[in-house]
Formats: C-alpha cells, structure tokens, sequence
DNA sequence: GTTGCGTTTATTTTT
DNA sequence: TAAACGCAAC
C-alpha cells in the first residue's frame, strides 16, 4: 500500500489525479521527484501494467534518483523493472531501435557526438566548396541543431548556406549509419507523425506519461511527448517556470506556460511548500524572482524558521574572494562539524573556478569540479572508442577514419585518398573501400598489403568480439595487440602526461568489465555503446569524491542542494553575464539563474561581489548585481572580506568599501 | 607528424 | 591574461 499520509495536500493530489493532462508548478525544493516517485507506485498499485508506464527526465542523474525511488518504495522489483524511466533521448533511441529501419537507416546506427558532427559538417563544407574560414563550422552546426529542435528540415532553411550545409550533413550521417543527439527527438518525432503504425505501437504502449523538468523542453521534445499522449492524454507534466534557464539551447519555456492552452482540461497543481531552505533563504529567493515577467504567480512558504541570515561579502579583487570563501568553508566546517560534501561554490562562467581550485588545494581540501573536460572527449578515449565502434558495425565511418592509421600503420594521405576516389566511384562505403583492394587499381602494391592487414586484423577481432560475449575480454586483447599504451607512452615525452592517458584507457576498460559483469547476458556490446553515448558520466568514479567540495556552475547546479552555497561574483557583467559584443542577453533568464542558484542553499548561503575583477587581462571596476537590489537588508548579513593580501593600503581599502556601502545604502535602509 | 609562433577570442552545455 | 587555433617550417 503506498502511504500517502507523509505528503502534503497538494503533493497528494497530484499523487492522485491520474487521468488526463495534469501539470504540477513545482517550486524549488518541494517534493517534486517524490511527488513523482509516488504517482509511479499509486499507478501500479492501481493495477497499470508498468509496461504502460513512462517518466521521462533530462539527465542521466534524475532518471536513477527515480529509479532507486521507485525500487525502494515498490515491494515488487520484477514490476518496477518493466517500468520505462528514461531520458528523452535514451526513450529517442528506443524508439528509434525498433523503427529506424523505416528512415532507411541501419538498425545498428551509431550516435555521433559533438566532435563526430563537427567533423561532418567540415566534410560538408568541403564538399560545398565553402571555406571553414567565412564561416564557423561550429556556428552551422549549432544553425542545423537549432533546425533539427524546432523540427525544421533542411528545404525548410532560408539560408542558403545552412540549408545546403545541413543537407549535405544529413546525408553523410547517413551515409554513416548515424545519428546525432538532436535526430534521437527528431527521427522518431518524424516516424510517430508519418507512420501509423509506428504511432499506434508507442502511444498504445505508453499510456501514462510524466515528464520531470518540463520548462526545459523544446519544440521537438514537445511534439514527440504530444504524439505519444494525444490519443489518451494522460500527461502529467512536471516543472517550474522559475527555473527554466536553457533558453539559450533552445528551450523553449512558452511550453509549460502554455500548457493548459495546448491540453484541454489540463488540471494545475502548485506545490509551494518548501522542504530545503531555511525561511531568510527562501525570502531572498522569493522576493528576487517575483521581479520576473509572465511567469505562474506562486510564492513558496517554508514551515522552518528563519535560520541564518544571508551572507554578503565585499572583496577587493578575485584573489580575496577566493580567500575568504575557502577561509569561511573551513571554519564553518569546524564550527558546525560539517563535512566537506556540505559545502558547494558556484559561479557563472568556468573560468571562475580556477582560483578556488588553486586555494582549495593550497589548503589540502578534497574538491569536485563539475563540468571540466568530460571522460569521454579525451582523445585517447575516443581513439579507443572508435576501434570499439569499428569492431562492431565498420561502415561506421568516421571510426575507421580515426583509428585506420593510429597507431601509425603507414596508410597515409595518399592511401586514403585513393581509398576516398574509390569509394566514391562505387559509391561504396569507406570500408568496404578498404577491403576491395584488390580491384583498385590506384593502390601501389605496397599499399594494397598495408590495408589488406588492417582489414585483417578488424575482420580477426570481429568474428571475436562477435563469438565472445564478454567483449570487454576481447576488446582487451586486442587493444594489446595493436600497443595502445605502448604508443601512447612512444607519443608523449612527459612520462605523467602519457601515464594518465594511459589510466584513462586502463579506466575505460575497467567501466566496460564492470559492465560485461554487471549485465551478464542482459548485456551486448551494442547496448553498451549506446549507454556510454547517452551517459557520459557513467565511468566516473563517484567514489573518490565521495567526501568533497563540489565547484560548479549555477546551471550544473539546478536539481542539487547544499547545507552551505557560496556564490561567487555576484556582479553586474557576471550576473547578469555581459556578452562583450553582439547578442542580447535574456535578463529574465539570468534572473532565474540567480533564483536557482539560491534556492540550492538549505541553511547557510554566502553572496560574494567584488570591487575589481580582472577581465580579458583588463582590470575592471566592478558593481553589485542588481538581483541583490531586491534582497532587503535585514536578510543580509554585510561584511568586508577579513584582511588578506592586497596590494592596496587600507585606507584605500576602507575607502572603497564603505563607498560600495553607500552605493547598496537602500538595502540597509529596506528594513 | 610535430613544434613553435603569431593571432584571435573570451557564457551557460542536462544528451 | 591565457588558451586555443591556424599556419609555416622542420
């Protein structure tokens, strides 16, 4: 029996209404994911085959909250496992599993990453005749990316350039056998549309829908929810227009404002009760978003008191900020005996954490920084990726291009050249270029064996890899038998560089035996490449960070909490960003970014705004962001940074402050 | 290939 | 300021 009794009324209500469109306006903090988890169980417990069942989130992360949820409160793991908890784009790729064939693509397709686009794009260009130099090919992409997510196809461009660009690129992602993540919405968006019984397989299938985060959806995600709820409308639609901050990579928050308008008899719940930050925290929170345009009007109440006021530091420059952030962190670890995982640093743009890496390891704290260079855009790492994609379906082409001549194995330009002439004579694929060697009479003899070999060795390792369900074993031998690590330690000098790329190739084979004994026979290479496409944090060892401070940018931060925020350059020009040329920024969306980034605070947030910052090697005078002007005084505890290094003299130091005090004057006189 | 130098540019990035 | 990139020269 599921216990409704520990929820509020309005989490119970939303708990209960199971039929037809409802959205739940859930504020910061008040119960969302356990709202959903809930409505999971009461449907099962109802009786809904779970196979009937959808929830779908954006990240990786909230789909395993769910998960783990769910499988603690459903006494029944053999149902909780038929349950569909996915993110849009693995529910994309199971569609697309099924159906593809369809498009005319292959069933095993590959998922192209950014770096795979890009290197699409460029061929197109190429092929165009268009120089990379007139135009950014990371700027076309981002133009055929936008396209594909307000479902626009190529003809429908009115650029010239993007439309014949992303023609171009679409046609030799297929070529390829491939997709990229904007198709993973859109190509099954294009078969529920087009394909009766495509349609009638999945929305007969997915009876009872939820979708988490719903202010971050797209145009296409939007349509591909629609096409699946239309015929039952059991939608249920999750989300806070407060919190809607990716905009920018099209997001388009019209959607949850316009919900009740696009599904008829939609129900509306709001939860506004928060359970995460203290009563002064939620006020500031409050008061900075209600400044905000056309949004659901709701106010979030906390039952728990007050607690701290909010800290606001005045620094001089950056280098004190970080000072005084990392000297405030280790005294209130002490005074309150909190553990490093209790605190988070957030900031605006990445280049702001480098300071705090450098005090926090001056000081021997254990940290995390979020976001960095992610695992799987190593180089090494994608090197051994494409011999793993080229093992399992070579037509993949842009894997064999990788790795055909790394470790060098002599097929240089020319050789791929005469192989590119070839394939385009027959209109073949790369490989099947590579293996008919014999009939390509531009190929030297010489050259004719060095491809020969490398063909060999593939066909060799696939017929393996192939026969041999614990692929990891496989894929070990052959990394051996090609000397991976011993190039690797051969290409750098700098023995620790080579040494941790080497760790990063040991780490990737490490996270693929865990897999091949994790899943048993559950699992297939196949599989596994789409898991560490679609979750590229899947090999990160959580373990080591277990106890850490978490660095992070206010967007990593949405969906997370902390006993302890501080937020760092809380500054005109950083919050609001200031672009330095061009485009308009979204006041209203930084807005919300401010309002996340507070609401992450359970008991202690500290606001950091310096004097000064060095911008572009600049030295710039700074102001208070004009998100503080609405946070009255009397929330505000106002303090100059405790004296550290400065250059300045303390009377120039005083000077400013107590001006910078005047300038916020109307703060400490809100009271 | 790779090294080195001059030039350019400067958010946020769930998948 | 600094890192990323392109291009020329080895």
């Amino acid at each position: 029996m599921v216990n409704l009794s520990h929820l509020n009324p309005e989490q119970r209500e939303a708990v209960t209404h199971t039929k037809g469109p409802l959205l739940i306006l859930a504020g910061a903090g008040s119960g969302k994911t356990r709202v959903i988890v809930h409505r999971v169980a009461y449907l099962l417990e109802k009786g809904v085959d779970p196979e009937h069942i959808l929830a779908v989130s954006f990240t990786n992360r909230a789909v395993r909250e769910m998960e783990e949820r769910v499988a603690d409160m459903v006494n029944a793991p053999k149902l909780a496992r038929k349950l569909t908890l996915s993110t849009f784009h693995s529910l994309g790729v199971k569609i697309l599993r099924r159906n593809i064939s369809n498009l005319g693509y292959p069933k095993k397709f590959a998922i192209y990453d950014q770096g795979d686009q890009l290197a699409l794009v460029k061929r197109a260009m190429q092929n165009l005749r268009v120089s990379d130099k007139e135009f950014e090919p990371k700027q076309l992409l981002e133009e055929i990316s936008n396209a594909k997510n307000r479902l626009e196809s190529p003809e429908e461009q009115t650029d010239s350039l993007v439309r014949e660009v992303y023609a171009g690129y679409q046609t030799a992602m297929k070529h390829c056998g491939a997709v990229d993540f904007d198709d993973l919405i859109y190509l099954p968006v294009v078969l529920l549309r087009d394909e009766p019984e495509v349609k009638e397989y999945w929305a007969g299938r997915y009876r009872y829908i939820m979708v988490d985060e719903y202010q971050d959806t797209n145009p296409s995600q939007f349509e591909l929810v629609r096409l699946l709820a239309d015929i039952h409308g059991n939608l249920c639609v999750v989300g806070d227009d407060d919190q809607s901050i990716y905009g920018w990579r099209g997001s388009d928050i019209e959607n949850i404002r316009q919900f009740p308008k696009q599904f008829e008899g939609t129900k509306t719940i709001m939860l506004t009760q928060n359970y995460r930050c203290s009563g002064n925290i939620l006020e500031a929170a409050n008061l900075v978003i209600a400044e905000s345009a056309d949004r659901y009007p709701k106010r979030l109440w906390t039952e728990s008191g007050d607690g701290q006021k909010i800290n606001l530091t005045v620094v001089q420059n950056e280098e004190e900020e970080a000072t005084s952030i990392v000297n405030k962190l280790h005294q209130l670890k002490f005074d309150k005996n909190l553990k490093w995982s209790d605190f988070s640093i957030m900031y605006r743009t990445n280049a702001q954490s480098r300071l705090f890496e450098e005090k926090l390891r001056g000081e021997r704290i254990p940290y995390k920084l979020v976001g960095g260079q992610k695992f799987f855009e190593r180089r090494e790492v994608r090197d051994a990726v494409a011999y793993l994609r080229t093992l399992q379906r070579p037509e993949d082409e842009l894997a064999v291009r990788r790795i055909i001549n790394y470790p060098n194995r002599g097929i240089g330009p020319t050789t791929i050249e005469r192989l590119n002439q070839y394939m385009e004579r027959r209109g073949c694929t790369f490989y099947t270029a590579c293996q008919q060697t014999d009939q390509n009479e531009d190929l030297s003899k010489a050259q004719q064996n060095t491809v020969d070999s490398f063909v060999e060795l593939i066909e060799e390792y696939r017929k393996k890899i192939q026969s041999n369900p614990n692929f990891a074993e496989v894929f070990k031998e052959f990394l051996q038998e090609v000397r991976l690590t011993h190039h690797l330690y051969k290409e750098y000098d700098n023995l620790t560089e080579a040494k941790r790329r080497v760790e990063n190739v040991d780490a990737l084979l490490n996270g693929m035996f865990q897999y091949v004994e994790k899943f048993k026979d559950e699992g297939s290479l196949d599989d596994y490449l789409d898991r560490i496409c679609l979750d590229q944090n899947d090999n990160k060892d959580e373990e080591e960070f277990q106890n850490s401070v978490t660095l992070i940018t206010l967007h990593g931060s949405k969906g997370l909490e902390f006993p302890v925020v501080f937020i760092a350059g809380v500054e005109e020009g950083l919050m609001p960003y200031f672009r330095t040329s061009g485009w308009t920024m979204d006041l209203e969306e930084e807005r919300r970014l401010c309002y996340v980034g507070i609401t992450r605070a359970k008991q202690w947030l500290f606001l950091s705004y310096s004097m000064e910052r060095r911008r572009f090697g600049q030295l710039e005078e700074r102001s208070p962001s004009r998100f503080l002007d609405q946070i009255p005084g009397r929330l505000l505890r106002i303090v100059g940074a405790a004296g550290s290094a400065s250059e300045s003299t303390k009377e120039e130091k005083e000077q400013k402050i107590s001006s910078f005090f005047s300038n916020i004057h109307s703060l400490l006189g809100d009271d």
